[in-house]
DNA sequence: TTCTTACTGTAGTAATCACTACGGTAATGA
DNA sequence: TCATTACCGTAGTGATTACTACAGTAAGAA
């Protein structure tokens, strides 16, 4: 039919930059509306592309959410890696606190993919679409970075709590972006009082702080 | 044309328990599948009513959506407020505890509501639904609800404290649901940790613990 | 030049969408 | 008994949905 992106044969400049058009399309739309809320119309429309070009890049809606899913969590993941390749020299504590500050300010810059994502997360349909599928995998990935990074601040303590403490600062996270968007609270504000209470929770735990 | 729900007339016994049925059916598809995802064809099927019946007791798909967060709002202070008497010898930290704990179990029986209402909170479409709305609504209530309750708890912060404190458990609150939906965590061990870290954060902020 | 591949444009498809026009029916108040 | 009101059933409306068939065009390979 109409598959096979690419072979031997090099690339055509126009396609690639159509299929960047579109995807861009589609990102904004979807973080906006969701997965039903996005039409392929709409998104022939922002695009300035016809369906048929859609369709032959993206086998169908389902495969173009996914691939705006992909695109976004890589976009999200180098641009943690330059923020975090940039301090070097500091403690455990100061980079968990520096961490969810710059976190909370990737937030406030591309808020499409989290939305699109929690809508994903949220719906229920018969046929679960793979975009739901691949934000998942990005979710268990976060949740392993996560574990990983609390293990290293709070040395001291078990699995079960590093695993309690990572569910709820993504948890938290999650709630305050939602918040955000909806009461319009201030965000930094929120992420330092959150790192607050993940030490405070710490501390209940038995952890002690280095600097006391 | 087909307005004024009751003048003076008595009600019919039908009609009382058709929009019963049409108002279950649309909760449970709307709270699994969204806004856009929830036709009028589908509660017809699910309601066993036509699609009629539905347009003469709601104006339209918005008022629909509408009324189903209305009633599932009210339903859920109502059961909040049976537990809420039931335990009126605690002290306030026992009362934050139980009411945490209570809040995770109402989530878990009651999803549809919170799911419906945070997929509303997240979309953003051109011509705002009057659901969302009256989501915002509850939500901006909920917060009240929780300033007064925190303000007792922590008697002894301030405004601001407090405020960030409330913030923090709404959002906490909101993130644990989602991931016990997505990644299938246990919402209680999550809700306990909640409320140690904002415990913990209320600690930091100087607040004193009555049992040390 | 000619053939192949990569993509775009036009014009459709059947299905589903929210919503309505309207007649039928049964219970109620007078 | 009779008109009125409350609600249901049938059968549609035009718009929008995801998706497709297919011809056209332009670039690179031979």
């Amino acid at each position: 039919m109409a598959q096979s992106a690419s072979r031997q044969r090099k690339t055509r400049a126009n396609g690639v930059a159509s299929r960047i058009a579109i995807l861009d399309a589609a990102a904004h739309i979807a973080g906006e509306r969701g997965y039903e809320g996005t039409s392929i119309n709409a998104v022939s429309e922002r695009s300035g592309l016809p369906a048929s070009s859609i369709y032959w890049h993206f086998k169908n809606k389902d495969e173009l959410i996914a691939a705006v899913i992909d695109r976004s969590y890589s976009d999200w993941i180098e641009a943690l890696r330059r923020l975090a390749d940039q301090d070097t020299t500091l403690s455990p504590v100061e980079m968990y606190s520096s961490g969810m500050r710059q976190s909370a300010e990737q937030l406030i810059q591309f808020p499409d993919f989290l939305r699109l994502g929690l809508m994903l997360t949220l719906e229920r349909r018969p046929s679960e679409p793979t975009a739901r599928q691949r934000f998942q995998a990005t979710r268990v990935e976060t949740l392993a970075r996560l574990r990983r990074y609390l293990g290293r601040v709070f040395e001291s303590l078990g699995e079960a709590e590093i695993e309690q403490l990572s569910v709820l600062t993504l948890a938290g996270s999650d709630g305050l972006f939602i918040a955000a968007e909806s009461e319009g609270i201030d965000i930094a504000d929120g992420f330092e009082t959150l790192a607050r209470a993940v030490m405070g929770a710490a501390v209940s735990f038995g952890w002690v702080h280095p600097n006391s």
